[in-house]
DNA sequence: CTGGCTGCAAACCATTTGCATCACC
DNA sequence: GGTGATGCAAATGGTTTGCAGCCAG
């Protein structure tokens, strides 16, 4: 069986390379770094995590990089941006072609689980056509306490 | 017939003064003034905006006092807050109590158009619910391209 | 009186950007 | 070799906070 997964040549790390280069840029050590970093991070992770892993594989890449990457990861979705209202914005690597999800929140730990919620997208494309608006994206966010929050204490300090 | 709403003697008014009294607190002249500006300014708005007709009632209120009374505002159902992940926040005079809604953003021009949505405040319980988790507020935001901003762009710039 | 409030200005902090240098294609 | 990319450090911008004086209760 294959060892996980052979890093720089996936299927996917050629896709992107295509992406890259159709808009005439260039698939740079740091750039592609990043990316790697990007894919293999697991769950739900920040520009700060994304740095961290992004530098164990390539040590000159910067901060203004994984800012200056990120747009395109997000553009050849490598990755999904989900922002919760946090004070920073979290991402996740795509598996595959991805149904609506809603967004479970932790108050308490800000974990983030994802739900399938494919009804919410035909819902919000009605509401929009309601008022004659053209629907563009939709976001459905749960905010809640996960079960070790709800123990450790029942409000914020 | 009564000239729209009296200043200062509102029932709302009356509400807000117990609030800030019951939490030990002072009803002071610039947080009275930011309360009124609150209540008053129609539709969406932000911080800065409530600065300004904060400002236009008494002179003497600071930035500062309006980061600092929002909170107070918004513990007191005066005002919602409402974050759709733009630059700022926006704020919105409640009416009375209110069902939940959804936010419908044009992308193009940043207008709120508030949707009554009853049945996401279900959905968003079960969903927290079937993951063990209780559920604390939820939101559902759909961004769209109104009438006249398709008419103007089709995209952004 | 006195502890909560205020204005001011400086601090925050995630993200963005200007600039001189570097290195893909 | 030319243009896009990079690292660094400084800038941004909405929001927060430290501080010394002020004032509501």
């Amino acid at each position: 069986m294959p060892k996980s997964t052979p890093p720089e040549t996936t299927e996917q790390s050629r896709a992107f390379r295509t992406y890259i280069a159709e808009k005439g840029l260039r698939a740079t050590r740091q750039r592609m770094a990043v990316f790697e970093a990007a894919r293999t991070l697991p769950g739900h992770y920040t520009a700060e995590d994304l740095l961290k892993k992004a530098r164990s594989l390539d040590r000159t890449v910067s901060r203004a990089t994984i800012y200056r990457a990120l747009p395109l990861l997000v553009g050849s979705a490598v990755i999904r941006e989900v922002d919760v209202g946090r004070d920073h914005k979290y991402y996740l690597a795509e598996v595959g072609p991805t149904n609506f999800r809603a967004q479970l929140v932790c108050e308490g730990c800000d974990t983030i689980v994802e739900v399938e919620a494919p009804f919410m997208e035909w819902y919000g494309k009605a509401v929009a056509a309601k008022h004659g608006m053209r629907p563009i994206s939709q976001k459905l966010q749960v905010t809640a306490l996960c079960d070790r929050c709800q123990k450790r204490r029942t409000h914020r300090p």
